[in-house]
DNA sequence: CTGTGTATTATTGTATACAATCAAACATTT
DNA sequence: AAATGTTTGATTGTATACAATAATACACAG
């Protein structure tokens, strides 16, 4: 819910140049678009049948979200995210994702940590069956709600901005089979907010993050 | 230099719809246009001579940005930041800044360090002679200066985002007078980069920023 | 007088027409 | 043949015309 609250006021998806916006983000991040191929304006709205006018306001959007690059009379570039850019995210990550953590553990409600419960559970589930696909989805969600449970719009909103890199990221390195460990991770985090340890949930939403990345940098990742 | 490098990426001062954005941007952190105030598309564009076209799209760019709100089919409204925001803010920022102060002193060039030197101690003098504007100035360009040395664009692409709030907050509490304290502040940290020791100017830049809050507090911000 | 429905008007959303710019192919000169 | 100038086509930048939407004022029924 919350989720779309914030993306609701960017993409504003009932109208055409927010379709074209959640469109091209989700092309770009699913890989249609390689890093460096250039957008063109008509290309893009006869594709979509839409005029160049929503288009390229999705277009000034998108760059500043970071995945494309405007070159001024030129074109729009899918901007290419280098090994450097990847290894900072996750260090930033680190930090405002100990931050999340802490102030969860503060304002967490029920139903949140209800949510978060059912998480870790069903995850542990498709972890022995191996299901991959399911066991992503079921960490971006444990992330997403440990976000909305910090109570801090802003917060939630860059963790949720560096969140479209991380996805990006999983692409190129093919989702490697991290995903029993990391939800024991998650676990560890749950149980530091039930038990309303701010210092100790910090740490640990901290080393997930740090570990999360070394597993990146050892599955071949650059 | 630097500080364009980033800016003229995304504001392309060339263009109208460029100079709209700018424009608006500074308008907007003046406080010449208040909080809640809605922004007509045809009213700017008469004002500042251009057609609705651009300046829809600075809005677009002005909506990610976080200084107006679009609501569709109504209108752009500035937005206003809230006490809970200011005070969400200055804690992320504390950790970034951690960060930033950390990999300053991993990364920081001759010519950096230079530049830190003479601006802790510019800043001493006008301390003493009173010169509030000057002292906020140096104050802005010393962590200006410490996100160059960072050498993480990432990072100092989330630190600057953050740092228009912090001018329009300076606004509203008529930059109490702080300085001379601040810049003591800011020469420990330049002295811990010095000494290589990258856990004590985290530490540093970290607190450097909290007492920054508090004093905000103090000072009878909300 | 109150509440509801309708017309009016102002404003945003989109499409299109025209201007400016850039890149590449071609021609021209040395 | 190499370097330079020029034309051409494609693409972006901007302005304007038209469509859709929302807020307000007003009329009218109860």
């Amino acid at each position: 819910m919350s989720e779309n609250d914030l993306k609701q006021e960017v993409t504003d998806k009932y109208s055409l140049r927010g379709r074209v916006f959640s469109r091209l983000r989700e092309d770009i991040l699913s890989g249609k678009y390689e890093e460096g191929e250039e957008l063109r304006e008509v290309a893009i709205g006869e594709e979509l049948g839409v005029s160049r006018t929503p288009v390229r306001e999705a277009f000034r959007q998108l760059e500043l979200e970071g995945l494309i690059r405007i070159v001024p009379n030129k074109g729009a570039y899918v901007t290419g995210i280098s090994a450097k850019d990847v290894k900072d995210i996750y260090m930033i990550r680190s930090r405002l994702e100990g931050l999340a953590a802490r102030w969860a553990t503060e304002h967490i409600t029920d139903e949140q940590l209800e949510e978060m419960e059912e998480n870790v559970y069903l995850a542990k589930f498709h972890a022995e069956k191996g299901h991959l696909e399911q066991l992503a989805e079921l960490d971006n969600r444990f992330h997403e709600i440990m976000y909305e449970a910090s109570g801090s719009k802003m917060l939630e909103h860059q963790l949720k901005d560096f969140h479209q890199y991380v996805i990006r990221v999983r692409k190129k390195t093919l989702s490697s089979a991290r995903g029993p460990k990391s939800n024991l991770e998650h676990e560890g985090i749950m149980e530091a907010i039930k038990a309303r340890d701010p210092e100790l949930s910090e740490k640990l939403a901290h080393e997930h993050i740090i570990n999360a990345y070394e597993n990146l940098v050892k599955n071949g990742f650059a």
